[in-house]
DNA sequence: GTAGCATTCAAACGCTCGTTTTACCTACGA
DNA sequence: TCGTAGGTAAAACGAGCGTTTGAATGCTAC
């Protein structure tokens, strides 16, 4: 039996998000997630409506814990007072590479969302964006507070070049393989390491 | 009549790969492809022999192309001795945005160019890897030069981030929308301008 | 025990998919 | 002028798609 304890939607949602992260939303179908999730065909339609609705829970799901668990970051890092750069990126980046290595799919899930990016779906960038624009505005703040002679646009660009690098990294877009004898979680976190310092740096440039 | 006067190839290639960056590869049909083409549906798989083969095509077309220009930057680069990080930046960067402002498609070809990544499909990467590896070869190795005190893992991590923040950049994933009375040209050449700046001071990062 | 409700199931709906087939057109060399 | 090869055309192929249906099942409250 394959995880027959969880509930028919949480199985979906589970099988949904590999599929979509392997094949794409329009090249998986509902009857290999179906398959996938061992639930009958017809529970997708009856449980979320369409397979639309169903990729927007498969967002929400996760989505929701992300922006909760950056932004309770940040708060973490704006208390101590001496706060840099590196900290705050910390608490941008350190919650999506704790959610690409979660167990039950979540290294799954950062795929879907480069592949959301890629989609350039107008009604699914007002969603990222409903869901995502306050912590953005937050992390904004922050960052403007420690880089008084940046001006607002031009952090605007290098914060935007930041999530693109973070997007990329994450969903192991890149070229960088993982060594034999490094785990996946010690090369996602030299991965941040990396992008730390690369992007702490960047936003620092003259 | 529409854009009779090219090839009936031409055309497939032409509408596939508008359609492949809006629609995807699996939500672009052959039929609409044809479609758009004003060509027989039958003509994909009589010229092309198949899907598969049509999305390969599409790569090579502008790969090649792509592949040439930035050799030849960077070869113009490397002739004048005072050549820095920025210059070679700017070889690698440039004729990407060149493309992205090819009249005829090249705007949406950054746009496959950025699902092709997010497919993470294997086929499609060797056939990248195969196009591409010497170029990002010839790179690494100009910055290697002008960054010794870089080992040489550290620059791979870092060369691989600025690809992800180019190819986000230049597939417009981004928040940054242009500003009215601002021309797709600039603002694409001021995205250029501050993702070279950053990518410097990242490069240079202690 | 049984009524009532939520869930699961197999089957089918109409439709679109990539591909193939077969006939037709058209130009050019023999 | 005819034969032939390269290209285009319409139509059909079987398969798979998202969705809907209606019956069968399990569970809870009376």
């Amino acid at each position: 039996m394959n995880s027959q304890h969880f509930s028919t939607k949480e199985r979906i949602l589970g099988a949904a998000e590999q599929l979509f992260a392997r094949l794409g939303f329009a090249g998986a179908s509902l009857r290999q997630v179906t398959a996938a999730a061992n639930v009958n065909l017809a529970a997708v339609n009856y449980h979320f409506g369409s397979k639309e609705n169903l990729i927007n829970e498969v967002f929400r799901r996760r989505l929701d814990e992300l922006n909760a668990h950056r932004l309770q970051a940040l708060e973490d890092a704006l208390k101590r007072p001496s706060a840099d750069l590196e900290d705050l990126l910390s608490a941008f980046i350190h919650p999506a590479l704790d959610l690409s290595l979660d167990r039950g799919g979540g290294g799954a899930f950062v795929r879907v969302l480069a592949r959301a990016y890629a989609e350039h779906n107008d009604a699914l960038r007002k969603f990222l964006s409903d869901n995502y624009g306050h912590v953005m505005k937050r992390f904004h703040a922050a960052f403007a507070q420690r880089l008084p002679d940046l001006d607002k646009e031009e952090l605007y660009w290098r914060l935007d070049i930041v999530a693109g690098a973070l997007t990329y990294a994450m969903a192991d877009f890149g070229v960088i393989k993982r060594k034999t004898g490094v785990t996946e979680q010690q090369h996602r976190e030299r991965s941040a390491e990396h992008l730390i310092r690369f992007a702490a740096a960047g936003l620092r440039a003259p």
